[in-house]
DNA sequence: CCCAAAAACCATACGTCGTATAAAATAAGT
DNA sequence: ACTTATTTTATACGACGTATGGTTTTTGGG
């Protein structure tokens, strides 16, 4: 890894800092990108060769996230459980975060639905929860847990909607009752579809 | 209906129309909402007035399509068929217009992706085929044809996350092989689930 | 060490979306 | 016909994201 690598790395991470900061301060809309780039000390127009939009400062946060779970996950996959309850724990664990959040989980979850890359699959906007559902669900067809006439990619894809489409339903209750957006209950309707009693 | 709510929609379908034709000449992106107000010859507020963001025209063209295809669509309905069929041919329905219209569906069914309406139930936002949707679902409970612990609204923001997902993907693959977005496989997917075979 | 080539960065202007505001025009009710 | 409420208009504005053209920093080779 070259110093310029470092360099540029170590940029990137001083723009996310001074930009949660900024966000956790005055929400998501109140802070304009000419201000995080004066709190990051770069110029606007390096700022967004960074980021090439404003929600990629949210999926940055996610990948951050998800990399200090790591450790979680990889404790979940290694369980000897079945794919069904695999699936449960990872998704119960990342709604439990989308409960501290919920301002910003909301406007990453929009962005996140709509991005035109989460179905080409360009690597820079993923957000890093996908790679581990591939998994999961790849090795279950393996095991014959999972039908395989559909690739895991798509199967991803499809799960994926549900919950963010289950996270938005959530976050629209304004009632959460405290208990969070019940995504075992998107793995069982993944799983068994409508049709099984 | 007074004159005013009478000129109002007519005004609406200026609106519409003059928007259309300038979307399927230049594409979505190169008209400018001053364009729009220029060509229905009526101030930028107005239109924002009429349809407070751009995509907004996109919806209204929608309901347009969904209205001139009410005959279709309450035929199928008359059908006997069982609700998996009748969702089935629902979907094919939209799945061929979206076939003749790519680039247009497509920014319809990303910013239909992520309104925030749509898990709140505004309805001016709605899309027309979501209230279908929710009468074959909820007939389905009723038969026993569909589970009944998960309300047919639901059941339907669940099933139009997944279409539209299957709907990006297919845009997504430019190589469509001129055979459309295969909903019905979604369809199945729905019912059945990824456990079962 | 120095110097060119390449990459990163900067200041700035620009186009567009969507909002706000205050004035002008149109409709409705009496 | 006059008042009142609604709609339309003109205009300015803030913010996002793009483009441009020049300046600094880094790299690699003599």
């Amino acid at each position: 890894m070259s110093r310029r690598e470092r360099k540029k790395e170590e940029t990137r991470q001083r723009i996310l800092d001074a930009a949660m900061v900024l966000f956790q301060r005055q929400g998501f809309d109140a802070v304009t990108m000419e201000r995080i780039a004066e709190e990051a000390d770069i110029a606007k127009a390096t700022l967004y060769s960074y980021f090439p939009v404003k929600e990629a400062l949210l999926v940055g946060w996610m990948q951050r996230l998800t990399a200090e779970l790591r450790p979680d996950v990889e404790a979940l996959l290694r369980g000897q459980a079945g794919t069904r309850a695999r699936l449960k724990r990872l998704l119960v664990l990342f709604g439990r975060i989308a409960q501290e959040r919920r301002a910003l989980i909301e406007r990453y979850a929009l962005f996140r639905i709509s991005s035109r890359e989460r179905f080409c699959g360009d690597p820079t906007l993923r957000s890093g929860i996908d790679g581990i559902l591939t998994r999961i669900l790849s090795e279950g067809q393996q095991r014959g847990e999972v039908r395989n006439d559909v690739s895991p990619e798509e199967l991803t894809n499809h799960l994926e909607s549900l919950s963010l489409s289950a996270l938005m339903m959530w976050l629209a209750a304004a009632d959460d009752g405290g208990q969070g957006p019940r995504l075992e209950k998107i793995v069982d309707l993944f799983f068994d579809g409508i049709g099984g009693q």
